[in-house]
This record gives structure tokens, C-alpha cells and sequence, in this order.
DNA sequence: GTCTATAGAGTGATAGAC
DNA sequence: GTCTATCACTCTATAGAC
């Protein structure tokens, strides 16, 4: 939904709001309906009904993720800085959508079938790009890892949460999260310099 | 709520159930009367309504595991061994109390105030174990963060993530999860020149 | 494409018997 | 302490005018 602000416009962003501020159960159409300023039947004219508002708000949502992460890495070479890339882009996204990035972390569960099993195909390609790169890395000896599955679900546990505690008018720049995130991930706890034991 | 099996432990039970399986909003009091397989009445008797039954549910899990973890790091010296232990505490209780954990994690935006704030409190209460440890290793030298705030809420981020995939029948068991992310987090990404594992 | 009006089902909670 | 019966309300969704 770019800056249009047609009626479709209207409803599509109140429902994000709604839905973030009470949760997808418990915002009830008549108050997208007014947070929109429309009727109710403006709504149904547009969307088929609840559950495709939820489904149009996710789907875009991680399609606008995905490409942004693909982006990113497409200038970075080597493992480390397209993670360190890969990284920004996610965390950039968290933080400047970050409405729509909390509903598509939160509200799977609420989705139905046959919605949730294409919503959660998108997920698994995204989630794929990270563990491509993580894969490269070991293979190429600039990663070692016990287990590389369990790290990248760390990773975007992590990385996805940011839309849970960010608040835009705090003490941390989207792009200080990435980094400080991108640094432990990278080179852990440990001081860097001192040798291991 | 021990191995009781009288009426207000099957309607707390079967609260957890209906919580985790459909969220708090969507799940009706009948679904869990029906779980419990008790009249509505007794539900009422025993809790003052479904605020009160979230909130029980919330402030139970969220205590047991707060315990734990400060059980955990009793005997435990170092902030390494403090740090994996705590880590190794939570995660075993986010897939022992998987349901619980889950519902603590996602529904603290349902719970209507006095009770969240209480909540909130708790919460804080358990995340500041794992803020000394840390910043006792930073004292130390024992880590060495630009920024040990974020990766905190990084690491809590992803252990309370955990009750989110884990599966029981699932290839990861919760020792091996806990060992894999206090060794990502403490060794990072990076190959140690003299690896131990 | 948007409106008014309403259908039809489900919701949390309570009264009062036992 | 648990039951039956029901209240008062809100919900999603639709019909039909314009």
C-alpha cells in the first residue's frame, strides 16, 4: 500500500493499527470500520472478510521483507558481510514497519487454511536466505558452528522480536541494533584479543 | 498447581490448553468449560472471571521459572557457568512448560491493567538475573560487549522464542538447544583457534 | 462503491435452586 | 461447590437502496 489514500488504502491501515494495538481476536471489524471512517459494508466490498484482512496485511509484509533482505546482499561478498547485511535489512524492516512486522510475527496462529500454509511458505524462504548464507559460510570455513539450525532460529527469533521492545523515540537506532546484534551473533561474548583457554 | 486433580486445577489446566491452542481472545470460556468438562458456574466460583484465570496463569509460569533459573546459578561460578546454567534453566523450562511459556510470551498485551503491570514486574524481575551476570562479566573482563543491553534483550528474545518451535518429538532435546545457544552466544560465529568441541 | 438497517450466532457473566 | 437457565450485549456478515 504505497501513499494512496483511497478507501481500499484507509481500511488496509486501519486494520494494521487495530490489529496491533488490540490483536487480530480481539479488534472487531466495527472498529477498523471507524478507525477507517467507512461503513461496515465498505469493508466487505474490498475484503472478503477478517480473515483476508489479516492474510493481505501478512503477505505483503513478508514479501516487503524478503525482497529488501535480498537486496541487501546482493553488493556484500563473503559469508560475514552478507550476514552482517542480511542482518540490517531485517532489522531495518522490524523497525520502520514495525506495526505490520509485530502482526506477522503474532498472528499465524489466527490464520486459517489454506492462508497460513502459503504465509508460512513465504516465511520459510526468507528464513532460507539466512540459512544459505550461514551454510556458506561453514563450507567456506568462515563460520563454525556445533549446530547451524538451532543458531539461525536463534538468530531470527532474535532478529524477528525487535518488533516487540523497539520504540521509535528510545535510545537505539535501527542501524545500533543491527550492528550491536550482527557483532554478538558474529564474535559472541568473549573478548576479542584474549586467547582461548 | 501440583498433580491436584479437583475442579479448580482441571479448569486451570484446561485454560492452558484453550490459551495456548486457539490464543486468549479466541478462546471462549464455553471451550474451556467444555476442556474442564465443568457448568460455567464453577468456573466463575473459582476464578472472577477471564482476566483472572489469564493472570493466574501468567503469574504462576513466570514465577516457577524465575525460580529456577535462580536456582540454577546457585552453584555456579563465573559468569560463563553463571550464564550457561541460567540459559540452560530457561530453556529447559520453555519446552518442560512449553504451553505455559507460550501463553506468558504472547498474551501479556491481553492482560488489562493492575495485573499487567504486575506481570511486567515479575518479568523484569527474572530479566535482570540475566543483566548481572552479564555485567558481572563485563566487571571481570570475562565479556566484552559494545553494547550489553541489546544483546540481553537478544538472548531473552530468543530463549522465550524457544516454546514457539520446539516440538517434543522434534530432533533438538532441551539440553542440546540450552548447550547450542549459550556456546553461539559466548564463542559467536567466528572459529576459535583453539576450538574445544 | 458506499450507504442504512438488520440478521443470526456467539460472547462473558449472573441469578437462584440444590 | 456445582448445577440449569438466561440475560444483555457484541460479533461477523449480508440485504438491498442509491
Amino acid at each position: 500500500m504505497p501513499d494512496a489514500d483511497d478507501t481500499k488504502t484507509r481500511i488496509y491501515r486501519a486494520a494494521v493499527e487495530m490489529f496491533y494495538t488490540h490483536g487480530y481476536a480481539s479488534a472487531s471489524m466495527r472498529s477498523i470500520v471507524q478507525a477507517a471512517d467507512v461503513r461496515m459494508s465498505s469493508v466487505y466490498y474490498h475484503y472478503a472478510n477478517k480473515q483476508e484482512l489479516l492474510y493481505e496485511v501478512m503477505r505483503r509484509s513478508i514479501e516487503e521483507s524478503t525482497s529488501l533482505v535480498l537486496h541487501s546482499i546482493e553488493g556484500a561478498t563473503g559469508p560475514e558481510a552478507r550476514l552482517r547485511a542480511a542482518l540490517g535489512a531485517e532489522i531495518d524492516w522490524h523497525t520502520r514497519r514495525q506495526h505490520e512486522a509485530f502482526i506477522a510475527d503474532a498472528e499465524l496462529f489466527r490464520l486459517e487454511e489454506p492462508y497460513r500454509a502459503e504465509i508460512i511458505a513465504l516465511r520459510d524462504r526468507e528464513e532460507s536466505i539466512f540459512r544459505e548464507i550461514v551454510d556458506e559460510g561453514m563450507r567456506a570455513g568462515t563460520f563454525d558452528l556445533r549446530d547451524p539450525n538451532l543458531v539461525i532460529r536463534m538468530l531470527l527469533t532474535a532478529t524477528t522480536g525487535v518488533s516487540r521492545w523497539y520504540r521509535a523515540d528510545g535510545p537505539d537506532t535501527p542501524a545500533k541494533i543491527a550492528a550491536s546484534f550482527a557483532d554478538a551473533v558474529i564474535t559472541g561474548l568473549r573478548p576479542r584479543s584474549s586467547s582461548t583457554h
